[in-house]
DNA sequence: CATAAGACATGAGTAGGAGTCATGTTAATC
DNA sequence: GATTAACATGACTCCTACTCATGTCTTATG
């Protein structure tokens, strides 16, 4: 439920139908973006779809990619609500296990959220170690500011797992993972409708390895082993 | 010196003038994704500044996606021709630093090669498992063609350096490598102008660990070990 | 060499999308 | 009730991708 999209818009909505009227235009959006893609998206077709004028499009969004910006930035929240209530949900024995849930839960919310496999997750991510320096005019101030957000939930989750706080090296290894991640699915996407099943397994895998640097317990190698979380 | 860029041509250069004046605009537009990114880069503007009339642009690439696509092709078979230059000098003692060459190589032509730092490499990669289906338009015929060769020389490269010929298995997780190790560097140009060193480096520790499964010798741990490669 | 076939050259022109703005309407605030 | 600010609207401008009709140069071939 955490809001975390309005940073990417040129006017925050205040009241009722305003707010209805851009959740819609980011609805419209994002099935948009499964129909067409992002390059044949407009925004007049967005405008269109959802019922709003041209004119009322451009009061809340500054431009197209402020708009798929904004629902990035929307989708990520999804997720990391999701997961955040799944691992409420279960109780894990072992920091692999997170691994699997999360890319699960990626993988559910690839097939059933419209344009979620679309959007570039990238593209909202963090960059670790101070601000991007972005060679022309994009990012602005307002999305870095949420994507401070953004990290602090992906940490807060991570130091929640573990049970102690953790440090810039895992920090950084943590965004690392979530960027090889969202590469290799969008792989396992672009061949096959549903994600091939294969290399979803393989995107575990290369995280699971990774991260055995990083995380305490199981030695690689595959037998479950002594790494308990809590 | 393989040419593999054709596929996304409309029409194949034959004489020496157009041939040299579709090469130009590959420079062009490869200097121009630089200063402006790929959204506002403009077909008139490449044309502008490679001397060259929109009409003869338009000629030779079908439109402003399949000039990019075919300077992704170029990018990629140079980067191939200059990894397969670099390992017939050295002898590698053992495959991670095949890896490590391979990446070096990478980052060295993100910073030296005008583009290579902005087109998106996975756009270009073999897709495992058949042909992509793409909701939409997109993904030339002659395209996928040219990633067979793409793919074609990737193996042939490893096979070379393993001696032996590789399974459907670790074929699948080159691409994978490939497509992770893409992501995490292009993260690292995105932070840091010539690229995050730290984050490089994460970029080898997680190919190292992810193929070390894959692989022979080396159990992962930092370690040399008995694994050599010829 | 002559001549036909096809590669190449050219830039004014067409279609359509991104984004604006002047003018109005509705809701909040005091 | 009056003032202020949020919201609404769509014709309009600017610009970009891409086309096409027409003409020139290369090359193959007898």
């Amino acid at each position: 439920m955490t809001n975390v999209s309005g940073g990417t818009l040129r006017r925050r909505p205040a009241q009722r139908r305003s707010l209805e009227r851009v959740e819609r235009m980011l609805d419209e959006c994002a099935r948009l973006l499964d129909e067409v893609g992002y390059e044949a998206l407009t925004t007049k077709e967005v405008a269109r779809r959802a019922e709003v004028p041209i004119g009322t499009f451009y009061q809340f969004f500054p431009d197209k990619q402020g708009l798929v910006r904004a629902l990035a930035l929307r989708n990520l929240d999804a997720f990391l609500d999701r997961v955040t209530a799944r691992l409420a949900e279960v109780r894990l024995s072992d920091w692999t296990e997170m691994v699997d849930l999360a890319i699960d839960e990626f993988v559910v919310m690839k097939r059933s959220t419209p344009g979620f496999a679309v959007v570039d997750f990238g593209e909202v991510l963090p960059t670790p170690g101070g601000p991007a320096l972005k060679g022309s005019e994009r990012m602005l101030d307002a999305a870095l500011e949420n994507n401070v957000i953004v990290a602090d939930r992906l940490r807060a989750i991570t130091i929640d797992l573990l049970g102690a706080p953790i440090g810039p090296r895992l920090d950084r290894a943590l965004v690392v993972a979530v960027e090889a991640a969202d590469a290799v699915l969008k792989l396992a996407f672009r061949s096959h409708r549903d994600g091939d099943p294969d290399l979803i397994e393989e995107c575990k895998r290369l995280v699971r390895r990774y991260l055995s640097d990083h995380l305490p317990g199981d030695a690689p190698g595959g037998r479950g082993g002594a790494g308990a979380l809590a």
